[in-house]
DNA sequence: CGTGGGACCTGAACGC
DNA sequence: TGCGTTCAGGTCCCAC
């Protein structure tokens, strides 16, 4: 699923609920879940732990657990939600986490590209991310665009750069700023580099208040769908007409990801 | 430093 | 109905 939008609707879905209970028992479906943890190491670190705090940095959510984290990456198909021990109906659940109110968290992944991680240290996250998009100011954007010959699209993917765009709104962003995802980063207008700041955040903002984009696995905690997906304006729209100029959307491959944009609004 | 390709995985959609 | 192909919100690794 995730993007930030959606790692964060998810995030704020489960904090609540999440924080304050103790762990008692992790089971695992799929050994390769825990990083090349084992399962045995991995309980006789969290077994007992309160969960303190519960927070998303980039796309990957933080679960604090009494010194020790759980970070969790959903990647292409990852759910992450609280079910009861009963149920048993989700034939992609990789990972559980039995909780001391009776209630299990759950991470369901059909494509196994997500992971739920235990470390002491969230060094190696700061490490691999560049800052939260939503809290950067004009001057940031205008200073972490420049200085680069890749295509526009291909550098707002990188999380070392900007932790938490993904392809649905890089696009997005791209278009609302009317640039075209090709550009090379260094050449953009400082104003241009203002814009586009200013409509990532409105993209990731708007998503979020829509609660995420449940295109096909994507779903909030609680088994509904986010409705991100009704607004956008390119995403997954190739051939329909611009809702600007009607001209029909392009659809390219840019650093070998889908690529969206108007070939007549985005200069 | 940057790019392109492949790997990791499975399911859904689509063409025949 | 069934089979083959293609594509998918992400990230990592390697060759050039």
């Amino acid at each position: 699923m995730p993007e930030l939008p959606e790692v964060e609707t998810v995030v704020r879905g489960l904090v609540d609920d999440l924080v304050g209970t103790t762990a008692v028992e992790a089971s695992i479906s799929w050994h390769k879940v825990l990083g090349g943890m084992s399962l045995s190491e991995f309980n006789e670190t969290i077994r007992g732990r309160k969960i303190t705090a519960m927070f998303r940095r980039g796309k990957y959510i933080c679960i604090e657990c009494s010194g020790v984290y759980l970070v969790i990456h959903l990647r292409m198909t990852g759910r992450l939600y609280l079910s009861d021990a009963a149920e048993g109906e989700d034939k992609w659940v990789r990972f559980t986490l039995a909780l001391d109110n009776g209630k299990n968290l759950a991470f369901s992944d059909a494509r196994k590209f997500g992971r739920v991680l235990l470390t002491r240290s969230l060094d190696f996250l700061e490490e691999k991310l560049g800052p939260e998009p939503l809290t950067l100011k004009p001057a940031d954007f205008i200073q972490i665009l420049k200085g680069s010959s890749r295509a526009v699209k291909v550098f707002l993917l990188d999380q070392k750069k900007i932790a938490g765009v993904g392809n649905i709104y890089a696009d997005e962003s791209l278009h609302k700023a009317g640039i075209k995802p090709g550009r090379p980063t260094n050449k953009l207008r400082v104003a241009e580099r203002e814009k586009l700041g200013a409509c990532i955040q409105e993209s990731l903002q708007a998503a979020i208040d829509h609660e995420g984009a449940s295109i096909s696995w994507y779903r909030k905690p609680d088994g509904g769908r986010g409705e991100s997906q009704e607004h956008f304006l390119v995403y997954g729209r190739g051939g329909e007409p611009c809702y600007t100029c009607g001209t029909p959307i392009t659809k390219i491959v840019l650093g070998q990801r889908g690529t969206h944009y108007c070939h007549k609004c985005q200069t």
